[in-house]
DNA sequence: TATGAATGAGGGTTCATTCAT
DNA sequence: AATGAATGAACCCTCATTCAT
């Protein structure tokens, strides 16, 4: 959360509208149609500019991809480190992709779409980051299986799984029917559904 | 299963050399960076023939999303018609998804990567399968929750999600990270993994 | 007019059908956007076919041509040696560029279209035909001019090009508009005006 | 005459550079067969530099196509407002197509050969600026009959055709057979032949 | 004769990137 | 910092023609 107020605090350098110009382009058009000159057009710079700042589309797309991991990871580490609660944890990670959906909708969409499936835009580079990621996520589930609430029968990586990929369905299923989150109310629901449903199927 | 094996069995035609070879060449480049040069090379025909079979690259992969389309739909049929069990119905359709990437991986892949969450791609005739199919899944859940043993205080729709995600995940991950499924005693353990917490955390 | 009842009466052959079904498409389409595959639809046979019977697109398209230059030259054969009124002379050239037009629209659509202004499609021996044709209207011109009938002190070729171009203007008008003769009178009309025209302002 | 100046004292800019190598390619080869590296050779500019100027191969003949209406009408327009000799005001047309040929010749043949009788290439619009034109000439000839001077028992339209059949298939000839005016005396020798023989022949 | 599968050269267009100003 | 002219590789698709059957 810390790390998104300082991204929406940035000051409105050039650098930063040409990101934000990006973030909207790409998730309207694709990354594959999202042209350079669109995304200059977007922010209402010439697209000789983009140049000045990102080194190549590869960069600006990859400023993109560090914009989500940061903040991702800021928010694995800050969960990671605040008590034993692993059920707490759990929902805290729920909650952080829903609230970003919620107040980044652009951001979540090219992350869902050009990100967590693309083969055709995972480097070597981009598919560690989901490498840690998903090691961070099972750390928290196997602190759950040592302190014996969860239960230990299956690998932690498969209830990682499991809970990620619930978790994610319904982020998925926004960002395609392009449906924002129609209020606390909701998303508290959804909260609830997937931490009870995964929590008492996978605690002892 | 029938279906697949129709598949399996086709004479070796041009068209069906064409195909397989669209798979192959899209799953490891990406439908983008797929040129249809590359579909004939693998082909091992001349350019031209393609245009003969297929009207346009997008023809062609739209023969590729039937025919995932027209054996999962024929799976989600068979099922859904089969009897009472819904626990079983679900264990089959998990089955289905780990059976599908274990004989046809292009096809698993492609679906994943290009059909799952691609906007880029995403026509409204191509969103309609993803509907349908959610349907069909929410059908056999509220089927489950009508019948008493899925808890109804949560809705069908955002059950649905939860055990489709899960369920997707564990491809996904294969997927990606182009791991083979190790043998029949890992399938178990997956479909018993994913079915075990489905089944307990959403039951009454 | 002969050469016309011979084409007519031509048995209707294969031959025959792709030749008759080439004019219908060049028409519709141009030579260009014609592809040698309309053609064997229209004549409702296979494309290979059209190569047994035809050597190429090109040496297709020179039957076309000479069909019309045959007809063309049998009716300036006869014409020429008919007797000495020029007058008549001429106004048999025009009633034979109208008649043809009513009786074949196709063929003058090509003519007109393809053949009288296309520097794309003239080959060397294709502005032969050209020459000759313009060689013999001059010859008959020229001989009204000896006869001190039409005034000699403009180039026997002048009044060639005044002549033909006023009745192409009438025939050109009407394929472009795809309007047809609507009728014996508008035909006579049509006859008069460039008769009386040309010969009152050329004669001396 | 203004409108030509205009165009030729163009600042040689890389547009118009384009379109003067567009305008010899097309000439000599045909619009089908001018391939857009052709033009681009011919400019001495790269392959994607003329995308940066024109939208496509048909806006840029397009432009080719203006550059010849407008000149033409603005001559008209001129022409029409002038006086009331109408036999001053067809010679003035007739000296119009003739300096241009000798000062524009590839725009000239551009014209003759892909507009003037090309259905392939012929759009709507394109057809509206031929219907326009001949309405303007008709509105002289009209004129001439209004005022007596022409002879009022042939339709306008007819006239029309004939003086511009006339005239048109001189511009035409040179044309086809490459061949430059081969002075003013013989330019002069052509307007005399067509007006007198179109006057002597339509006057009362 | 007849079919249509098979070939492959060719051309229009796109767009990331560079560079002179 | 800023512009947009300039470059050219890349790729989809068309279609005349050939050829095996």
């Amino acid at each position: 959360m810390s790390a998104r107020k300082r991204a929406a605090s940035l000051p409105e350098t050039k650098q930063h509208l040409i990101f934000e110009a990006a973030l909207k382009v790409i998730r309207e058009k694709g990354l594959h149609r999202a042209r350079m000159s669109d995304i200059a057009d977007r922010a209402g710079i010439s697209y000789g500019l983009v140049y000045h700042y990102f080194r190549s589309k590869e960069d600006l797309f990859d400023a993109v991809l560090n914009r989500w991991w940061d903040e991702l990871f800021a928010l694995i580490d800050a969960v990671a480190g605040e008590g034993d609660d692993v059920r707490a944890k759990l929902g805290q990670v729920i909650r952080y992709f829903l609230d970003t959906y919620q107040q980044n909708p652009d951001l979540t969409t090219v992350f869902v779409t050009e990100i967590s499936r693309s083969t055709a835009n995972l480097t070597r580079d981009r598919l560690q980051h989901f490498k840690r990621f998903f090691a961070q996520m099972e750390d928290i589930i196997r602190e759950g299986q040592r302190s014996g609430l969860l239960r230990g029968d299956f690998k932690a990586r498969y209830l990682t799984y499991i809970f990620f990929g619930a978790m994610e369905a319904f982020v998925s299923a926004m960002v395609l029917a392009d449906q924002p989150l129609s209020g606390d109310a909701q998303k508290e629901q959804i909260v609830e559904s997937i931490l009870t449903v995964f929590w008492s199927g996978a605690s002892v």
